[in-house]
DNA sequence: TAGTAATGTTAACAGCGTAAACATAGTATA
DNA sequence: TATACTATGTTTACGCTGTTAACATTACTA
């Protein structure tokens, strides 16, 4: 048992991405992260300031595999049209958001101040950016201003999404009606078509 | 000092509400409410058999704030147009998420199990069914599956924007372009007039 | 090779949610 | 009215948490 562990950083942000991810980020807790890492439960002092700067760096890491995700799509280019690829965008991001349905919470949870930690801002914006790049590819040559709406139109509706295909929340439909979440479900493309004006 | 406090319980949200929307429900220890009303720290416990069904009262109580102001859009029936109603509903959804964002935090945050508290779905539903209602008005006749796409199109816009229009995320247009951000807030009910193929 | 910085440990603190045992007050029943 | 019961409060205690301070070991650098 040698007394450095050698790799410590990298191991408990590890750790704290999976635990953050099967039971959420508010029931992680730096002694429990340590002694995974079989290392004693101040250890994880001497990387992180506090509990609050690990888990900004698990935020962070969301945000980046979000872009990853983002961009494999971008990079179709040859293989798809425009629309496509923004249709895809579009099934990207939600299957992110559901898949990594925690990970995805503390991503956008009041927990971690963004202001200070800039860098999670920037590692957010890089996915807004695959999002800037698939619509200016649809809409060449179209204005900052209409584009700039259009992102956050396409952004807003995905990030709501995401927050309402989780939470079941049923209207009181007529009783024939179906549901209107399984509406959306089973054919999310063609609703994602619909939605946007493109 | 009388033994029996007489309105325990309704105190203990309220303090709950207040402590929640000012420093988030993560900074919120049951103790501190309990002293606040100058009680023990385990008088709360015999109103609430956990935090978490005191969390989800404050979570029941914001969703039935939102509702209410929506209500309030919808009842305006005599006085102005329905697609008018719909676009002031939008900003009544959009102005309640930002005024009260650290509750309206809560009541999209998982650390509330919904399933084992259905009276928060029903909250919830109940906000839902005010926006079914106008998108009924402006489309009389229907199907119940377009109304279905529409609602949660609508709905999933307006939680998405909470979201976004607070994390401030600004992605890097051309520097002559101004704010994506700005641009949707400066005139927030043009947006949302283009943005749904009312 | 000596000194210093980086990275680990141990011990201790206050605050937390919660349970158990007990105390008091209000209410229903005989 | 006296008595039992129930609701609602307190005290004490437990284990867990984030965090700090003091100390130990290793790695790096002059």
């Amino acid at each position: 048992m040698k007394y450095h562990h050698g790799n410590l950083k990298e191991e408990l942000i590890s750790s704290a991405c999976k635990i953050c991810e099967s039971s959420g980020h508010d029931h992680m807790s730096l002694r429990s992260i340590a002694k995974e890492a079989s290392v004693s439960q101040t250890a994880p002092y001497r990387h992180f300031k506090t509990k609050e700067c690990l888990l900004a760096e698990v935020s962070k890491r969301g945000f980046e595999e979000l872009t990853e995700r983002l961009r494999a799509v971008t990079n179709k280019a040859n293989k798809a049209t425009a629309k496509d690829r923004f249709l895809e965008m579009g099934l990207a991001y939600l299957e992110f958001g559901l898949e990594k349905r925690k990970t995805y919470d503390l991503m956008h949870s009041s927990v971690i101040d963004k202001v200070e930690f800039p860098e999670l801002l920037d590692a957010a914006t890089g996915a807004f950016e695959e999002l800037v790049k698939i619509l200016k590819e649809l809409f060449p040559g179209i204005s900052e201003k209409s584009l700039g709406k259009k992102c956050i139109k396409f952004w807003a509706m995905m990030h709501g999404l995401v927050g309402l295909l989780d939470m079941k929340i049923e209207p009181e439909f007529d009783t024939n009606a179906g549901l209107a979440m399984s509406v959306v479900k089973d054919d999310f493309r063609s609703f994602l078509d619909e939605s946007l004006d493109i």
